[in-house]
DNA sequence: CGTTCGTTTGACTCCTCTCAATGGCAGTGG
DNA sequence: CCACTGCCATTGAGAGGAGTCAAACGAACG
């Protein structure tokens, strides 16, 4: 059935026009979430064994950095909507993305999409899996990837005493953020998941030195919805409430300026994080729970 | 705040009678769900450096299994609701399950705990971290675990080619099975993330040659509702709808009869489970979306 | 036999989903 | 230059599923 979805989605990607018409074949797939500009061919990740690579790999692998496998490695572009891999394919390469976000996602029989994470400029993807992708993935803006054949990746991996735990750390970070999905898909509202949300993306601005609070969200309402197990419009909803709470304000088409950030990290839930409590003022002190 | 919500719990652990005291100190903790037999003493992780493991790890190194390393450690009891570690403690062990359940679980700052994961027999904990433990792990029934010191442990599996990849494969699980769990979590009803939850269990209990289709399930309502991100209300009344529809039927204190394992199947809503759908016949044929 | 704890059941509330309509922006073609 | 169209976002009204509060029940245990 996974494969049936799967199958029904590249088609979908495929298409020029009638992407409403595969809707219609098969009923029990009504929101296979057509991408924005699916006009394009889809992307076939190609199946040459990239012997060359290994040994290039391996030669570098004195370097520190996981990254450095990729450098030399031609770099692939990607379109909006265009897919770098479908879940279930077998897992046959490693991304280094460069540029751009992706979305990671799951197609459930009903058609759903869970978005399990979104990969950023610096990322790699790919990794911690054995076998097949457990998951798509799909270009959210224009793109920029380098890839490297698993078994190019394995080896380097294998030999270096350097670059082991830094894969390890890299699973490991997967692991503590896919926990961290769990406890905010378990039990907060819509207002402390997209707190926790954009306050995430907050910080990872900051932490590029960037000098507004303004967070570029590149991805769309339903794109933020299935990340979040929300809809669409308890998102748009929610959004609207913490604007008019003064928490956020509008700064172009895909940014959002935060204006309390404190509030919003109050907001979120997490509990943890007193740092800078006290910058703002808590506007309304509601705190409940559904 | 998380480390009060820790200590905070680590003082339920060890109360005697007061827990409820404890709640009142500090509104903010207000379900810090004590454990069942909470007056069992705290259970220190032993800080002791195993030197003599790391060489007999070593030693064992060319051996195929994970579980081997473990095999001449002494095993240690816990008694039930006993804490194997805490969330944020360093990571200094890791852990074979060798009889028992445990459950693995993180506290929020509200004091609602979320189960990220159940732990049974055959299972190792610990591994798939670095530093410190991003949850708790604690016993729901009398449990033996061996123990080894992540620095032994990790110089083993350093060592051997072999252990390598299956530690590997183990961190693949883990993270698969969080995919499963935020599948769940994000877009499934009550009733299904209970078949969900049912069928994991009886699949596990039939792959172990069991003559029965009965499960057992040694957590409370609680612990299930933690899990599976609803209360407990809710979770005995959709027990209670899937028995007067037939699929289920008593067994016991603790166990449940699986009586249309294909219905499960099909109310699980997996989708790509077609094997014995056509075992049984469905009842009620709704499939809807909340 | 009484207490305690876990479970079940009921009544009610409310948050989020669903359905539906409108608004706004961007790209296209006349 | 402007209407048209498609897509995305917003807003509203209504419904329903799960949460909350509360009480009763049942099993285990001293």
């Amino acid at each position: 059935m996974r494969e049936l979805a799967s199958a029904c989605y590249r088609l979908l990607q495929n298409r020029t026009v009638f992407h409403t018409i595969s809707i219609r074949v098969l009923p029990g797939f009504g929101q296979l979430y057509p991408s924005k500009d699916g006009g394009s061919a889809m992307f076939l990740t190609s199946n040459r064994i990239h012997g060359y690579e290994i040994a290039r790999a391996t030669e570098l692998g004195e370097q520190s950095c996981l990254h450095t496998l990729f450098a030399r490695q031609p770099v692939e572009h990607l379109t909006p909507g265009q897919s770098l891999f479908f879940e279930g394919d077998s897992a046959k390469h490693v991304f280094d993305v460069i540029e751009g976000t992706l979305r990671i996602f799951r197609i459930i029989s009903d058609g759903r999409r869970i978005i399990t994470g979104f990969v950023h400029a610096g990322d790699i993807v790919g990794v911690s899996l054995k076998g097949n992708y457990l998951y798509s993935a799909e270009a959210i803006t224009a793109t920029k990837v380098r890839r490297l054949t698993r078994k190019a990746f394995d080896m380097a991996v294998a030999d270096s005493e350097e670059l082991r735990p830094q894969v390890f750390a890299h699973v490991c970070d997967e692991m503590a953020a896919a926990q961290d999905q769990m406890v905010l898909l378990s039990c907060k509202n819509a207002e402390e998941r997209l707190c926790s949300f954009l306050l995430k993306y907050l910080r990872r601005t900051m932490s590029e030195g960037a000098l507004q609070p303004i967070v570029d969200l590149p991805m769309t309402r339903l794109d933020m919805g299935d990340y979040l197990g929300l809809t669409i419009e308890t998102v748009s909803r929610t959004i609207t409430k913490l604007t008019s709470k003064g928490v956020l304000g509008p700064a172009g088409r895909h940014s959002l300026r935060i204006i309390k950030p404190a509030t919003l990290a109050q907001l979120a839930g997490d509990g943890d994080e007193y740092e800078d409590s006290r910058r703002d003022f808590v506007v309304h002190g509601e705190r409940r729970r559904h």
